[in-house]
DNA sequence: TTGAAAGCGCTAACAA
DNA sequence: TTGTTAGCGCTTTCAA
């Protein structure tokens, strides 16, 4: 591999001087500059990025950690990272933790030990927060993106769960359910812990009692297999739902499978309401389009990057929190637009 | 940042032997061993990974450089690839092209200059050459993934596409068609071209004339307007074709909406054949279950990260050339099922 | 089994 | 405007 030193040769300068056109920063006569340049091109010569990393501490690049990186759920988020990553003049690369806890941990290592400048982390997974304990002792920067702890510093980028589940359910109960039940997300994250309240809340908010079997809880990550395991419970409640608010998109597949199998159909015997609205998805579907809560995912991605290139650059001054909104989006499986009719 | 040396200290040994103890080649006393890796933990001592770089040449890793990282079409073989990374332990880190030639180049330049010890680079552009030329002169390992090129040596994990199209073209013969319209890929790229060639030698094979009008040619990276504005001008052909074979799964999506909003259905009025067979796909379909030729793109990752990593390690001696066969799948949109009725 | 020292390729004071 | 030098954090001879 050539390196700087022959250039340095080639040109006849010091290394310092092919450094210096390298970089920019200092002048240098227009003439050694040629010659240096000239050098650089005949030889083919590209800086080793090991070497400029470990003198400067500087990597100009981000790094991003997603559970699953092929998970269609990303698409959105991802768009919106390249894009701002871009703009902001940083390189930024993705890896992929395979669903499994300790690959992810393997991963954050690898990536804070000298290869990029700071991490973009998304998940709600409550199971993370050791290794996100150790990122801010280390004082590495890092953003979460849909998650954050009590006890551990972190900047996050956060959705109003809370809120949307609650405008998924009121929507629910303006349509004059009364009767609606809730199917959660993995348990394990901090999201479906979030709309699991809201749900509670917008329950309450009209003294509605939630009967115990109305709820069923998930644990997995087979959202799909949930959603229809969970519906076939609560269809066979021994008092039925009317309507149903379901934690994801692909749980709301599930579920409606689920209600189809059983011979009943959406929205005429069970409403549903979803959350999360992806372009990609999963085949299996193709029963009546989802009325469910978006998430700005794009904005998202976006705006997680501008914070952590502003905490790598140090111009935050405190932690940042930001919450985005959600919006529901009326289509069919809520019942909404026959009951216009 | 807590370094080599401060362990030493703490130790109260040398840097190599903390070195030694780090790596695991070299025996080391019992007792000290205890003594560095108590240093290590109390003071949460993690090699710096540009300095080990610098130092070995090697950073244990792989990068894959794809057009649009969030396209569900590249779900499968991501999986394949993060499921042999982590088998031969290597760290895989992914880049972003965003769908740019430049963006493309920028991240190869990037990765392949100390930060990782080969890449993967997926996709059929003719107009990738340069790049790749650039690879190849500086001898760096890299694999193509469904590409090559006549004048440029690469390892190259290939699609039997000629063969595939043929497949599907022979099925559509099979059913009795002759008119049989064809809706090219992105025609900047190796594998439309070989499809279009074999929907030309299957229609020869039977002696049949293609009709110049029977063939809609393709430039854009937009899938689902492609199919759909090629399928209409088919249509409008002065003789309609009664089967057609589309390049891409996506097209021939558009394609099928463009059928329906004729006024015709798929398969009874046009019989279609598509290709590619991807889990997650675009809403905005809904049409019949489409037949069509699938690429094991699963084990394709796979085996490219296995020829990537011989070849990082020296043990391929020729360059590695290797094809993956195609599938037909029969649903729905090529009629067959129903003519067994 | 261990330590000393050189070197990987680069940047950045400091001096000239 | 340029060169000299030290140093970033690690590995790896070479000697002991």
């Amino acid at each position: 591999m050539v390196s700087i030193t022959d250039v340095a040769k080639y040109a006849g300068v010091s290394k310092s001087t092919v450094s210096r056109v390298l970089n920019g920063k200092v002048h240098v006569n227009k003439e050694t500059e040629r010659k240096v340049l000239d050098a650089i091109d005949l030889l083919g010569y590209s800086p080793n990025a090991a070497a400029r990393t470990l003198s400067t501490k500087k990597t100009n690049s981000i790094g991003v950690v997603l559970e699953r990186l092929h998970d269609p759920i990303f698409a959105e988020l991802i768009q919106g990272i390249g894009e701002q990553g871009g703009k902001d003049n940083y390189y930024v690369i993705y890896s992929d933790a395979q669903g499994m806890l300790d690959e992810k941990n393997k991963y954050i290592e690898f990536l804070t030990h000298g290869r990029v400048d700071g991490v973009l982390i998304f998940g709600s997974y409550l199971t993370d927060k050791a290794l996100i304990k150790k990122l801010s002792d280390r004082n590495f920067p890092f953003v979460l993106i849909e998650n954050e702890f009590d006890d551990v510093p972190t900047n996050s980028i956060l959705i109003d769960n809370v809120g949307g589940a609650q405008k998924g359910v009121n929507h629910l109960l303006e349509l004059g359910h009364k009767k609606i039940g809730h199917i959660t997300g993995n348990m394990n994250t901090k999201a479906a812990l979030d709309r699991l309240n809201g749900f509670i809340l917008a329950m309450q908010g009209k003294q509605l009692i939630i009967e115990g079997e109305h709820i069923a809880y998930n644990y997995s990550k087979k959202r799909f297999e949930d959603g229809y395991r969970s519906m076939t419970q609560l269809l066979n409640a021994s008092e039925r739902p009317t309507a149903v608010f379901i934690s994801d998109q692909i749980r709301s597949y599930g579920a409606i499978q689920a209600i189809y199998d059983k011979g009943l159909t959406v929205p005429n015997d069970i409403a549903v309401v979803g959350f999360d609205d992806q372009k990609f998805y999963d085949k299996q579907y193709n029963g009546p389009a989802l009325t469910t809560i978006s998430q700005p995912f794009f904005d998202i991605g976006k705006e997680s990057v501008r914070v952590l290139i502003d905490e790598i650059e140090e111009r935050n001054e405190n932690l940042v929190k930001k919450t985005f909104d959600t919006e529901l989006i009326i289509r069919q499986s809520c019942g909404a637009k026959q009951k216009v009719k």
